[in-house]
DNA sequence: GTCTATAGACTGATAGAC
DNA sequence: GTCTATCAGTCTATAGAC
């Protein structure tokens, strides 16, 4: 993430400095429950100010929410073209991306997903994701041959949605698990760890992709 | 759902028309972002009958959490201790329990992750799930027995976890599905529906539990 | 039990001094 | 750019009539 080399730096500028605690609060919280005084606390200065760099708390919002979707997306729309790694190599990039972006970010997709739930057009239609934007891509394709090559009742769809399905819930769902399996946080990051092998291998099962 | 009975009546009491109205608006937008003006609103009263039953804004929804983290543990919890169905059988009944469940109630899920994650510790608790109560399972050694059958590399807890990720993230993430593959709303439910037949099988796939 | 009216607290945003 | 003070609007909750 390209914020948290800034957010180690004392030197940042107030709106840097407002734009963290924004994100940090709105990611924890959503919308509806931050508060612009929580914000201008946490970011060591006033509501005015906030006022004075972002016009309004939706605005604010706003911007957030754009680069979070865009944490959550531009990777994949890259991904899913790039013509030069083979079927095996992308299933692998997906999975550790995101176990990475959500080290990191933990909060992250339960955030998007929740505030998509409130809007959705819009807030889709502000990530600037164009539509079918996989269903046309090589990604596809190459998961189709490998259908086809193997014969086994899946289509791509399903595919892409488990490799997101089995990377990403166990993130969002955190909370339980470390409660019912009475995990402290460094045992619940192990775990996800864990999954960046099984996950890949998994897939390439369903595929018959095994050597 | 036993409320979806309720729903379709005609006489039904204050009270649950209050709770139904909280219950829906709840799970839609979350806590914060649910004013005591709309519950009254789309419950057909004032605010002062709202405070009448229920006392206070925060009463109403522990109410509203309580019975939506039951609708989604309850079952789990029943099922696992179980002796009479194998493992298939059970793998098949919790990905039918869930899928029926968000038929009836789309936002269950990411209502109950959501607030979970705001606190997580008050609200387990709150929902009387024991701690170890999925570990010490008979399911659990049902899975146990299975791996060690099998020689498969995997453990029970990430099988579980495999098959609750593969059916409750498309559900959670139905606004993106439908966007990006263009579905409508007759499309999102068929393509869930497809999974209910899927999931188990992937599944015994994972286990080498097929015939 | 149900209503209207309103108290009392909170929230987002701005005016104006420095 | 940054602050204090405060306004105007909204929110939850309650008093009191019926």
């Amino acid at each position: 993430m390209s914020h948290n080399f800034q957010s180690m730096q004392k030197d940042q500028t107030t709106e840097e400095k407002i734009k963290l605690a924004a994100k940090k609060l709105f990611h924890e919280k959503g919308y509806g429950q931050t508060k612009t005084r929580d914000i201008a606390e946490a970011a060591d200065i006033n509501t005015a100010l906030l006022n004075y760099y972002f016009r309004s708390k939706e605005n604010l919002f706003n911007i957030i929410m754009l680069e979070s979707l865009q944490d959550m997306f531009f990777f994949i729309r890259d991904l899913a073209n790039e013509k030069n790694s083979n079927l095996e190599a992308k299933i692998e990039a997906i999975v550790n991306r995101y176990i990475e972006i959500f080290r990191e970010e933990p909060n992250l997709p339960l955030f998007v997903l929740s505030e998509i739930q409130a809007d959705p057009e819009r807030l889709m239609q502000k990530s600037k994701i164009p539509k079918n934007i996989l269903t046309d891509s090589y990604f596809f394709k190459q998961i189709d041959e490998q259908i086809k090559k193997s014969g086994v009742n899946i289509t791509p769809i399903h595919v892409f949605l488990n490799i997101i399905s089995l990377t990403i819930l166990p993130v969002v769902a955190r909370p339980i698990i470390s409660y019912m399996y009475d995990m402290n946080t460094t045992d619940t990051k192990y775990f996800i760890e864990e999954r960046r092998q099984l996950i890949p291998l998994w897939i390439k099962t369903m595929l018959k992709l095994d050597k």
